[in-house]
RNA sequence: CGCGGGGUGGAGCAGUCCGGUAGCUCGUCAGGCUCAUAACCUGAAGGUCACAGGUUCAAAUCCUGUCCCCGCAA
């Protein structure tokens, strides 16, 4: 099929991919264009414009689609369907209509749960145990098309974003190749959503990316998890080692795992960054000190005292 | 030229301000101990202190330039 990509982050690039691999005709790949981001802020092609370059795909990189002109450039790739992931932009109904098959897009959630910017990190955060990848025929709303494929994935009690992230972004490709596959043989059925269970995953804030060790300790530990790698969950904590003494210093949380405990919220209780939450302890097992690659447990605490009895803030 | 931290045996760090024998906690190897369980004891190996110049009797440390890693911010 003659088919126009839109995406950007990393999580579309496999699905990208898959459609390559299945011999599907790319015409077009539209993306984020290039910020400035970074240290020193250069501008930074999205993962998708660098892979779909290398692949040598046409790439456009338009600001905005509502021009007359993008819409005509839009249709004039003749396109027999659109697949749209984590593009970032709101397609106009010019856009959805501007294809004979029409706009499908892979969201990573089981809708109508967590519709919208967030879901792999709002999931883990909510401590669900269970979500999943979908296909749907792409509306005008946010993420309220009808939904044709779906598959649902179980999350490990300690999985953390991430690994979510790189599990769904590899089904999903499975899942819209498939999808691909069916529609033109007419076999493709898409129904609506139910109006029951309706959730929104915000975007992430930074501010909301502090550990609040007074909440349970299920509760930071999915927080933790959730956050992990990007952007972080993190706490602040003294260092002596430093020469200017009792430095405050940021600490991101990568990883952790619940575990017995009580004790005041954010104290050590062990040698073992095993630390009190409001109710119950988590164990830190990986983590990154500020302008630090991120480091093991053992690792960490070769070059720092993390004694009992340590307060983290 | 957005702001900032860092590169020291295999790992994580101290030492740098105030130049003078390369340190700590681990790991590795060898030997010992034998139930102490994040085992313990003794000993050993392992380093062009990121790279290149400069200053100096002497540079990990001071000066200049380069490369690389990371945090923030966007």
């Amino acid at each position: 099929m003659r088919i126009i990509f839109m995406g950007t982050p990393d999580f579309a690039v496999p699905t990208l991919a898959a459609l390559l691999a299945a011999g599907h005709d790319i015409v077009a790949v539209y993306s984020q264009p290039p910020r400035a981001a970074g240290r020193g802020l250069a501008p930074r092609q999205s993962p998708v414009q660098r892979f779909a370059e290398t692949a040598g795909l046409p790439v456009l990189t338009p600001t905005r689609l509502k021009s007359k002109k993008e819409q005509k450039q839009f249709r004039a790739f003749d396109a027999d369907a659109a697949v749209v992931v984590a593009y970032g932009l709101i397609l106009p109904p010019a856009l959805l209509e501007g294809t004979s098959d029409g706009a499908f897009n892979l969201h990573a959630s089981l809708l109508p749960h967590w519709r919208g910017a967030a879901p792999i990190q709002r999931a883990i955060m909510a401590g669900d145990t269970e979500t999943g990848v979908a296909v749907m025929r792409m509306e005008e709303g946010l993420d309220t098309g009808p939904v044709c494929l779906m598959q649902r994935v179980p999350i490990g009690a300690e999985e953390t974003a991430g690994e979510l992230h790189d599990r769904l972004a590899a089904l999903g490709a499975t899942l819209m190749v498939k999808a691909l596959n069916a529609l033109p043989l007419g076999s493709l059925d898409c129904r609506p959503q139910s109006d029951q269970g309706v959730t929104y995953a915000v975007k992430i804030e930074l501010k909301e990316t502090r550990i609040d060790w007074k909440l349970t300790a299920r509760e930071v530990h999915n927080h933790i998890r959730g956050l992990s790698p990007h952007p972080g969950a993190w706490f602040e904590a003294e260092f002596k080692n430093n020469a200017a003494q009792g430095k405050r210093e940021r600490v991101k949380a990568l990883r952790s795992t619940l575990v017995e405990g009580s004790g005041p919220a954010g104290t050590l209780l062990d040698d073992r960054l095993t630390i009190a939450c409001g109710e119950g302890a988590v164990r830190l097992i990986e983590l990154q000190r500020a302008g630090k690659r991120p480091m093991t447990a053992e690792e960490f605490l070769r070059g720092v005292s993390f004694r009992a009895g340590v307060a983290l803030s």
